[in-house]
DNA sequence: GTCTATAAATAGATAGAC
DNA sequence: GTCTATCTATTTATAGAC
């Protein structure tokens, strides 16, 4: 496994910040080069194409949450899974913002090249928290209904995580893992009389 | 309030799935006039530019989620509002696919031309939430606590939403409703034993 | 109001010097 | 490996006939 160059590793990081900025379409390479301080042809020199460069920043970034998520799992058991998670993955996306960014932006397109890829490794993220779901939801409950529910809390996560990020940066971390994870305590549905 | 035009119409409809399917900076004015059965010079003679195209296309969409949810909200009391908002959320979003894919990409983004209407917009939605977990949470719940959890049951019947239009599409509405509110219902932390 | 034709700028990608 | 220069296609937007 050859290192990675620093000039490989300017320009990934150029494209990330400017595709969680303007989108991967409203992102030139121009712009990539510009901002990582290279000429164009650098660019080229160390991705065949648009598409490779994005595509293996967000396959990269993708399999990193999934192994971040496992991680959190097999480091708790029973709901302090769930919990473990969540605030495992607020932490990623605060220290990758521009990713969650890009992320939640792409996470749904089913036209780009690198689409077959990002789907497994958005299943294998899934699949950690479906995994986490496992013991805690009826015997009888369906693959699907599953699926479902790993979903949502997928999505509160991400929603929450960029709530935070864009509109009360500075929140601290763990007061915002409290606030996602309530929602998912049942207390909502019990009424006030519980304090947080 | 002048009748909007059959061919202002065919010219959003055909916008609206278009950047559904590629993003907005993915499409081009070329593919929406070729979609709605018109020439280019009357997509220009409808809407000034494309910034102006697709922003009236997101806050009107957004202003009918918003409208959605306050509608739901006022239907019920208790628990029950975040019941019938999410069901009504998952309805509009299964009724309205192609909205809900481009509001899910570029609800994050910060640099459109539209960026100001859009972020009112949305905060009116959350409101919306907001409004309905009031009564649910602590009295001393702060402020950001509140809208980070109204964000976090945004997020996930977004995210559920999607999902299940574009890899489950056959799971009837009201299953998905379930799955979803299960993991607002506190059954998650409690364990496996009681049934869906 | 709708069309065709075209302007003017910008995009992704390549060639070839160093 | 990195650069400059350039090719070719595409894109937003406009002009002007009908």
């Amino acid at each position: 496994m050859p290192r990675i160059s620093a000039t490989k590793q300017a320009i990934l990081s150029a494209a990330l910040e400017l595709g969680a900025l303007h989108g991967i379409s409203g992102t030139t390479m121009e712009e990539v080069a510009e901002r990582a301080g290279v000429a164009k042809g650098s660019v080229y020199y160390n991705f065949a194409s648009k598409d490779k460069l994005f595509g293996e920043l967000l396959t990269t970034g993708v399999g990193t949450l999934a192994e971040t998520l496992r991680a959190a799992r097999l480091g708790a058991t029973g709901f302090g899974r769930i919990e473990g998670m969540v605030t495992a993955m607020l932490t990623l996306i605060a220290d990758n913002r521009a990713l969650a960014k890009l992320m939640a932006s792409e996470i749904f397109r089913t036209d780009r090249a690198w689409q077959e890829s990002m789907f497994i490794l958005r299943r294998e993220a899934l699949s950690e928290f479906e995994a986490a779901l496992g013991p805690l939801v009826p015997a009888a409950t369906s693959q699907d209904a599953r699926l479902l529910m790993a979903s949502s809390i997928f999505g509160a996560t991400l929603m929450g995580g960029l709530e935070w990020l864009l509109f009360s940066p500075d929140k601290a971390a763990a007061d915002v893992a409290d606030a996602v994870l309530f929602t998912f305590s049942g207390r909502l549905a019990e009424g006030p009389g519980t304090a947080l």
